[in-house]
DNA sequence: CTCATTGCAAATGGTTTGCATTGGG
DNA sequence: CCCAATGCAAACCATTTGCAATGAG
């Protein structure tokens, strides 16, 4: 037994738990987004797969949203970025010089986020918090 | 003098200070979003004001967002809301029922990103935080 | 008067839908 | 076989742009 500390699951697996049928579509989809990660447009996918239908490519990732594998993040400006979920509940890092998407979570914020519950007219039912950074490959780059 | 919080600053007079010229259609703009406060769309406005184009309405938004007097809510789905910007920094609440957005300011959650550069691979340079909530009057609406 | 601003219509970008065809089980 | 899933093209929605006309200063 390795040491992993997240198991990455079989996508495909859990889309044929649900009863979706593994096609070569969704199969080709699916390998791209796992060779990729995270930070993904739907039109870079598109691009990967020409063979592959634009509406199959959104279907499928409605699909595996719906689903839980993979999330979106709506940024400021431009297309949505998608990425694998590794953990269960986690908020994301961008880049604003390279785009580039991380993947966080801090036991801190989300007792902060009870402790807010005070503060706010209402009951918070979830929360969704990003940080822009200037990631590590970036601030290098900028030095040179 | 009144003891208000927070000052509601002109924004007709922002934007003259900024160059930009007092027209008709800015200025029923700015008495819209002034009316409505938060939680509106772009298209909610240019319904409210057949006679200005939507061109003008999208013109004057990014205006005032650049201006920092408004700023933009990119949602999990649907168009952006815009809200009026009461204070320098700060957050919003959604109620996920009614869509409202409100604003909250929480010293704590500034403390707690600059602990979390630590804690994360790059600098951090800004943060957004969305608090998803049922507020209040959807929530007694509800026991009804 | 002049040039910033406007309204309009057409263009764009991203996504969705309708539908006949294909292919997985 | 059958119906879920696909590819395609057209539709759609929010936003942007080009441009001639308008209007603020």
């Amino acid at each position: 037994m390795t040491s992993e500390p997240i198991a990455r699951p079989n996508i495909m697996a859990v889309l044929e738990d649900r009863g979706y049928r593994s096609t070569n579509s969704r199969r080709s989809i699916v390998h791209i987004l796992e060779e990729k990660g995270s930070g993904f447009t739907a039109e870079e996918i598109g691009r990967d797969l020409p063979s592959v239908g634009r509406a199959t490519i959104f279907r499928t990732l409605k699909l595996l949203l719906e689903m839980g594998v993979i999330c979106r993040l709506n940024l400021p400006d431009g297309a949505p970025k998608y990425s694998l979920s590794r953990v269960e509940h986690h908020h994301h890092t961008v880049c604003v010089a390279c785009g580039n998407v991380g993947e966080f979570r801090a036991a801190t914020i989300e007792r902060l986020v009870r402790t807010l519950s005070n503060e706010i007219p209402g009951d918070i039912v979830g929360h969704r918090i990003e940080l822009y950074i200037t990631c590590d490959l970036c601030s290098t780059e900028n030095t040179n």
